[in-house]
DNA sequence: GACCAGGGTAACT
DNA sequence: AGTTACCATGGT
């Protein structure tokens, strides 16, 4: 892979490993539309981004070398060798192989830990699209407006400091429904220092859970989620009631429940369970397996 | 109209 | 320690 700058765009040439719309739409990040076949806008860390791959080139529109190489360069994990990471997952499994076959240009974003964290809260007991609806609805009642396309004003996810303005009221009025305490509880431990998040990045993951699920409303399957997508733990593996059935189905040939699951995980996949989470969880939901 | 969605909590056995 | 009803809301 090599890396050139064209007029107002930063373009990856060649680059293995990686397919646009499987990493976006493996349910690990919600602030992305669809523009095209390939070509997406994402909100992140305050930019607006209109991205567009074709074939094994990466196409950034209207963006910088500068910004590429602080902002997206590390949110899209490019310092992991993805080649290795899937040739040991793929050496130990036969199943997980199959799945990779098919699922191969995943990447697992580095997200902004406190927008994963809210985001997550917010999932709970919802599908994709509504989690997505909400998260629109808080940026816009609650960020700030970033940029303008097409007639159409991007915002940025709200800050803590923006949150602290919002009561349950507020919150529920971007139907947050039940979970809007548990955001102001997460707000709350957040602004008045009992959790420091950029703190937690020094911590074992263990310690950090721990601490993840001292939130109301934060309990094991959340906690994992900001773990994997914004703390980079690769080795701890989400488990939702879809990775659940496909584990059930694919694996395990039996009913289980989640401690099971989270048992058989460590076991089979070791360090690299997050990633074949990912790999499995995508898999599953295209083949419908389990339903 | 019941059932489900990238779950967690409280109140039960 | 392992179940179960309930929590808002929108979609099927």
């Amino acid at each position: 892979m090599y890396i050139l700058q064209k007029n107002d765009s930063v373009i990856i040439k060649d680059l293995d490993h990686f397919n646009l719309k499987q990493t976006l739409e493996c349910g690990q990040c919600f602030r992305f539309y669809t523009i095209e076949v390939n070509k997406f806008l994402i909100i992140a860390y305050n930019k607006v981004l209109v991205i567009e791959q074709k074939k094994q080139d990466i196409i950034f529109y209207n963006t910088t070398i500068d910004e590429f190489n602080t902002i997206w360069y590390k949110y899209f994990d490019f310092d992991n060798n993805y080649g290795l990471i899937k040739d040991r997952l793929q050496k130990t499994d036969k199943t997980l192989s199959k799945a990779i076959e098919s699922t191969s240009g995943i990447r697992i974003l580095k997200q902004d830990i406190f927008e994963t964290l809210i985001s997550f809260i917010i999932s709970q007991n919802k599908n994709i699209k509504h989690i997505k609806k909400v998260i629109e609805n808080m940026s816009m009642t609650f960020g700030e407006p970033i940029k303008e396309i097409n007639g159409i004003t991007y915002y940025s996810f709200p800050t803590i400091e923006q949150l602290k303005n919002a009561n349950e009221a507020d919150l529920r009025a971007c139907k947050t429904g039940f979970r809007a305490p548990y955001i102001l509880d997460a707000v709350d431990k957040i602004a008045n220092g009992i959790l420091d998040l950029k703190e937690l990045q020094n911590k074992p993951t263990s310690y950090v859970k721990d601490q993840l699920t001292t939130i109301k409303g934060v309990g094991d399957k959340i906690a994992d989620c900001v773990l994997l997508f914004a703390y980079s733990r690769y080795e701890v593996f989400p488990t939702d009631v879809w990775i659940l059935r496909i584990i059930e189905t694919l694996y395990l040939n039996e009913k289980a429940n989640k401690k099971h699951v989270q048992q058989f995980a460590k076991q089979q996949f070791g360090d690299l369970a997050g990633y074949a989470q990912q790999y499995l969880f995508y898999y599953g939901r295209e083949n419908k397996i389990g339903k």
